[in-house]
DNA sequence: TGTACGTAACGAACGCCGTTCGTGTCAAGT
DNA sequence: ACTTGACACGAACGGCGTTCGTTACGTACA
């Protein structure tokens, strides 16, 4: 991201707007100046190209040309990078304006904005699952939700809650939109398993299943997640007019 | 303990049912005599005293008087061994006879039951996050949780698609009790970061969130947990009814 | 009885990882 | 010109999952 160019200057800052690094130290190319902005950039580079376990403290510094121990100033630790990197990506998410009308569609069109979003970042979704999106963009993103619930007439006390369920059955969507991704690789091994274990068994075992596995398999993960939100507000409109 | 020889007398067979090491008198107390069945209660139990994180192929060897690489006879992998932690410990889930009636109440229960036992074991919920709960003992709660909704009068489909869901809820409900517990050794470093990120936002970015502040705070794991489902449940209802 | 064989056990090592420490190196302030 | 302070970063630490090649032993067969 730009910075080639950029005149000399400036140590990087703790504060105001990250610009440009210029410190020709060693031999540098054209570089980016090593900033948050440009760890996590770089970070978020080889999630999308490879997948979230590719992002490694190592990989990133050797994608911007120095070494691991070089992160640390502008990041506490691993952790923290990823937490940053959710937050970025969250940061797409396109917030329209809420029309009371239309507030269903617009809870199914923001989440799945927000799905698509870490869809894009494979693994990325796994760093949200099971602990408090309380990023600044997250929290933007959910206090948005929180408006369109109200707007629809969910309780208030309905719709605090049901803000922490509707993220996360996106956030687990994205999940297994990964996995399925990686099945490509190695997913032969998965299917040998499932139905090794499925042939292994009595069948009487699995009524249900078995009865009923064409619905089972049946439709695409859209599909399915539209269908887990469309339930879930179903239920919370049926709550609300109760 | 004598580490070597002593005790590893007999060779495990890596072919028929799982069943018998007919030879081992099943020595619990002293020492067991490796066998996937063994490595799998050494990680259950190293996962339950500590967390899943001190579940290293190199801690769980040790737990058994040995080295990592003598468990790959037993176990193809790290991954695989979780899984098996997770369908084992899914085996203690019961089942209790479906009575239509209370279909509903069954279903609450059923979850609350696998729930608890994977909270039994810190980070061991993470294991099912995002992948196809496709082990055997699995398999079998997800059929009696679909006869549960098939019993409610739950369209076929929606139940096929539910059974997703609601394990899902769980899951993701475990998995954050665990962040949770893990919260009371760096809780304070979250919440000031968390609060730091507040107070560095304009408060009317989050008009909603600052408003029902109260409403989103309310509530334990429980209630929120019961919650979730019930909301999910009286969606299938309604749609089922229209 | 003697011997060959299959295989569990496992010591050692490989190549990663996240993170820390101490030192180099330069820009800015005095 | 000198001090100061912050960033850059080489090197290393301890740990990880996994693999390789060898050893040791129960068993089957000659």
């Amino acid at each position: 991201m730009s910075t080639t160019s950029d005149a000399h200057g400036f140590p990087p800052h703790a504060e105001g707007p990250p610009a440009a690094r210029s410190r020709s130290t060693r031999g540098r190319p054209a570089k980016s100046p090593l900033s948050a902005e440009a760890i996590v950039d770089a970070a978020l580079e080889i999630c999308r190209e490879e997948a979230l376990d590719a992002v490694t403290m190592r990989r990133v510094a050797a994608e911007l040309d120095t070494g691991p121990a070089s992160l640390y100033v502008y990041v506490r630790n691993r952790e923290e990078l990823l937490r940053q990197m959710l937050d970025r990506v969250s940061g797409d998410v396109a917030l329209e304006e809420i029309d009371p009308a239309r507030w269903r569609e617009q809870v199914h069109d923001l989440l799945e904005r927000w799905l698509r979003a870490m869809e894009a970042y494979p693994g990325l979704a796994s760093v949200a699952v099971g602990n408090p999106p309380a990023t600044e963009r997250m929290m933007v993103v959910a206090d948005h939700l929180l408006g369109l619930l109200l707007a629809g007439g969910v309780t208030p006390q309905d719709a605090a809650w049901g803000i922490d369920i509707l993220p996360l059955i996106t956030t687990a969507t994205a999940v297994e939109t990964d996995v399925h991704r990686a099945l490509g690789h190695t997913g032969e091994e998965t299917v040998e398993r499932i139905q090794a274990t499925l042939s292994a068994m009595s069948p009487d075992r699995l009524p249900n299943l078995l009865r009923y596995g064409e619905e089972l398999v049946s439709g695409d993960g859209d599909q399915r997640f539209h269908f887990a939100i469309e339930v879930f507000l179903a239920g919370l409109v049926a709550r609300g007019s109760g």
